[in-house]
DNA sequence: CAAAGTGATGACAGGTTCTGTCATCACAGT
DNA sequence: ACTGTGATGACAGAACCTGTCATCACTTTG
């Protein structure tokens, strides 16, 4: 495993998310990474696809912890609750770091680029989510619905939960989004 | 208006969806897109900020048609019906012009960069509907959740669409999902 | 214990994307 | 005609990203 200076990875992610954040994401060259981890420019990209890569670590363990707590519920669970399980989870290890999560945050909805690859990645989520749910014997339209609406709803939640620093409990913002919407879908007049 | 010869930012949107769709966006460069429109590489940056956003011209106009449905839906029409109309009327546009849609489509999903870009521009169009329904009067949590939740529901149905060819009707589609949705959110065991 | 193997890193070249800057040209208004 | 305006051309250059080969630390094998 480790040879050289260990968790070459680890060191370029860090050195990319405190230059991010101390000069601006585009003022920050790789070069400037690599410097500051002890690499060259071409080993940081070995490690990660792209500049804005190396900010998205942790997708694939939030990947894992979503498609592991639909697996997870109840087989009388319904869909939407299996989803909604799933993002209570990931709002409850959000809320455990806020400080980094917050951190994080302010990078990346300050530079567009970086927020296309956010808006990609939680589609990744709701895919992911959506092949649990039909794993767990839920048919396609009403799964895939299920997971991008669950999505739809933790962004809203995402962003009241960083907009109100005095409401710190993410998981309940959530709760009361998911609430809040099931009025508003039906509280409607026609059809 | 046109000096030389007219029109270059259509002749260069014209020329990038035909070579994206020829032989790749990839294997395309913005020197490629210049030869064939007739002008220089400069002059496409003085038109489209970059490379993918050549092929998201009409997303303002999209934008637009959201907005202006929104705000002239009912004054008793709840906020979901007001989204459920515009999107309906963004669908029935897409099906008037269901060919260049699927061709278009065709090129965007092939690649990360271009899905990137359209999700960026589908939460802006989410963005500027909860707009349009806060100006109409309606509170904030449920703005932003009837747009993000409206998207969400137009990008199921559009998917659904695109995979079955057999079935043209996107606005039916979309109302279909609406539905659909309506049960998944209803049929829930707990809380 | 030496030889060969493995995997991460360094070094270098090069193409592409995108930006800054200034010159040039077609046309409009006076 | 004279001057202004706006689009385009020409050129330089930085940064991003990739391909390729050499090198080095360490491991395995005989």
């Amino acid at each position: 495993m480790g040879r050289w200076e260990p968790n070459a990875r680890g060191r370029l992610a860090q050195a990319a998310l405190e230059l991010y954040a101390e000069q601006g994401y585009e003022q920050t060259t790789v070069g400037d990474i690599t410097a500051r981890a002890g690499l060259t420019e071409r080993t940081f990209y070995r490690h990660f696809a792209d500049k804005r890569e190396v900010l998205f670590f942790g997708t694939e363990m939030a990947k894992d912890l979503l498609t592991r707590t639909v697996a997870d519920a109840p087989a009388d669970a319904s869909a939407m609750d299996a989803v909604g399980a799933a993002l209570e989870a990931l709002a409850a290890e959000f809320q455990e770091n806020a400080d980094r999560v917050r951190t994080r945050n302010t990078v990346v909805s300050a530079h567009a680029e970086l927020r296309e690859r956010e808006l990609i990645k939680l589609a990744g989520l709701a895919g992911a989510m959506a092949e649990a749910l039909r794993a767990r014997g839920t048919a396609d339209p009403a799964a895939s619905l299920a997971a991008e609406t669950g999505i739809a709803v933790f962004k809203v939640a995402f962003a009241r939960w960083i907009d109100d620093p005095g409401r710190p409990d993410l998981p309940g913002v959530l709760r009361a989004s998911t609430r809040e919407l099931r009025t508003v879908l039906t509280e409607h007049a026609s059809a």
